[in-house]
DNA sequence: AAGGCGTGCGCAATCGATTGCACAAACGCT
DNA sequence: AGCGTTTGTGCAATCGATTGCGCACGCCTT
């Protein structure tokens, strides 16, 4: 503070008003000043390292420049690509990102949501919302501008940035069956969750098209999508389905459970199983076997995320589009034919 | 703004002056105030929902409230558990994180560093500094609390909180050591970070305590701490050095380069050649072979970084702590003794 | 019972930038 | 030459919360 110069010093040296200064800075209000002015001002200012104070600017502009996010973990490989696919977007463009973790358990003390908006974001992203999220309905009711990526909610009420679930299943089911697979099992993730839902209905209308039938036992859920939810669910479908031949897991670490399944039992992948996971995180082309999956670009729904939010702000849109960015099949070395004579 | 109270909403509708609602609501002065006014001022502001406009309450005060971190790479599986580590210590104490990336190659045109300093953010993380780096003079010139993390520089002008990398790498070697390896070589670091720098410096020296000297072409150098660029360099080693039995990375990425060159070379990990890694990122158990490696807890370090900067802006600390955490070696699938006569 | 002291609260300035309004100068027009 | 219009700049209010200062009122003391 004491070493910062404000408008006013930058306006004392120039020997002009404060608000003339602010105007010369203006990009969009330069041009209504001579221009002599405005040159001696902007020497002036950069002469001082003159930073306007956000601050200040926030509180009488009512625009803060910031946008919050709010993720389940931000460590979580599907979730800082897309951080940084966002930052990546609006630092571009002037604005600034507050990232805040809210794991699904935490009792969410101090209530993110409030405190970003208390913050007086411009604008504000939510990867962590379910299937019936309150925490939408509050921002509508606050009327900050909102998107949702990599999760939607059941109601489209705001706009959202997601991957196509159901075709990306359709995908990695169309895959097995090609190589002759027909007794495929399904490791779905939480129902609770937009991506858990809506790949479990994809890999059933997969199934289904290929004239396959699905019953209860050929699906598990997992309580999270994590390795160690994915065990239990695994061990569960192999138990109840020995004689299946390929597991489409609904992300890549529920596939790696699958993998710690099947080698407790003594199967081989893919030799006597097939597996393919959901999202290609980094790594797992590294796994042994390479992990078959199905590629979701995360860092450019943030990016789109990013774009389609400063757009809301600026009041470009009026709609609430629901973006669905296509996944991509990426065939490593976890998916191969079936077993002879199975 | 249409639809937040304000403190004035709030002094209205109890019937006090704004200012006794302030001090109501500030645990540190209310006890100034009288109980009964205290209890129908914090009864009104919470029918209103009422927020404090943390713009307003920061160009007052002169705190924000707001931390920024700046790394290279927001979706590195290094500098992610760092962020989320910051973050959950910060958000306990009610600041806010900006993340900002700065590509090491990005031509830095919109200055992030001034871009958060005019943010007027109260504590600055540095996690992408070069062993001479200009970016903390500028901190040190503008006052603003600073503390490096992961990387240090080499001048201790401010606070760090890092690794023991020279210990790591004592752990990796007396570890290859005590298998029975003496044709020991590293794949190096960029040698302008710290980390890379230091590591290298530790492999020596522990070679040098174990009694096994060191020539330049037992030292390849990296050109990134990424799996691309370990691959040369690994082949480059491995050409220098074919009898070499072990490689000591610099991290995992580089171990996993290693992996790679090894394959085209027909040559088997850990029966011809055991690599150990460092840093123990996620998945790299789950590789084949499972990496041996360093663990380094980077969620702690983010927190300690978090705790650090806190007391120094409370001027809680006056001296430059450099904190160092201890890391742990992980013996997984990658090492092993070397073949036999060699 | 009167003066000193402490407590509880209001007053108003302040942080720094933005912006609607007003005003002066300069220009063109008839 | 006079009047209307544009152009360029200054003035002052404003955003919302914080905080030093000061004023009353009530209590205790002698």
């Amino acid at each position: 503070m004491a070493g910062l110069a404000t408008i006013k010093d930058v306006a004392r040296e120039v020997g002009v008003h404060p608000s003339t200064v602010s105007r010369a800075l203006d990009p969009s209000q330069r041009d209504r000043l001579g221009e002599p002015i405005v040159a001696r001002v902007l020497e002036a200012a950069e002469r001082l390292g003159y930073r306007p104070d956000a601050a200040a600017a926030s509180l009488r502009s009512g625009r803060s420049r910031l946008i919050g996010i709010i993720v389940p973990d931000i460590a979580n490989p599907v979730f800082s690509p897309i951080i940084s696919g966002l930052e990546r977007t609006l630092s571009a463009r002037g604005y600034a990102l507050i990232v805040a973790d809210q794991p699904p358990d935490r009792p969410e003390q101090p209530d993110i949501l409030e405190m970003l908006v208390a913050r007086r974001v411009d604008g504000l992203v939510l990867a962590n919302v379910s299937l019936k999220d309150d925490a939408v309905e509050r921002c509508l009711r606050w009327q900050v501008p909102v998107v949702l990526v990599n999760r939607a909610e059941t109601a489209g009420r705001v706009p959202s940035v997601v991957s196509d679930d159901v075709a990306g299943m359709r995908l990695a089911v169309e895959h097995l069956v090609g190589l002759g697979h027909r007794a495929i099992v399904h490791v779905a993730g939480p129902q609770s969750l937009s991506t858990g839902s809506l790949r479990r209905r994809g890999f059933i209308e997969a199934m289904v098209a290929a004239g396959l039938s699905v019953v209860d036992d050929d699906i598990a859920e997992a309580a999270a999508f994590t390795r160690e939810a994915g065990l239990p669910a695994a061990r569960l479908l192999l138990a109840q389905r020995p004689d299946a031949t390929a597991v489409v897991a609904a992300n890549d670490l529920l596939a790696l459970g699958v993998y710690e399944a099947l080698r407790e039992q003594g199967r081989r992948c893919p030799d006597d199983v097939s597996v393919i996971g959901h999202n290609d995180m980094p790594l797992v082309d590294m796994v042994s076997p390479a992990l078959s999956t199905i590629r979701i670009s995360h860092r450019e729904m943030g990016e789109r995320t990013g774009e389609l939010l400063l757009d809301m702000i600026g009041g470009v849109c009026a709609a609430t589009p629901q973006i669905v960015t296509q996944p991509l099949l990426i065939v490593r070395g976890s998916t191969a034919p079936p077993p002879q004579g199975s």
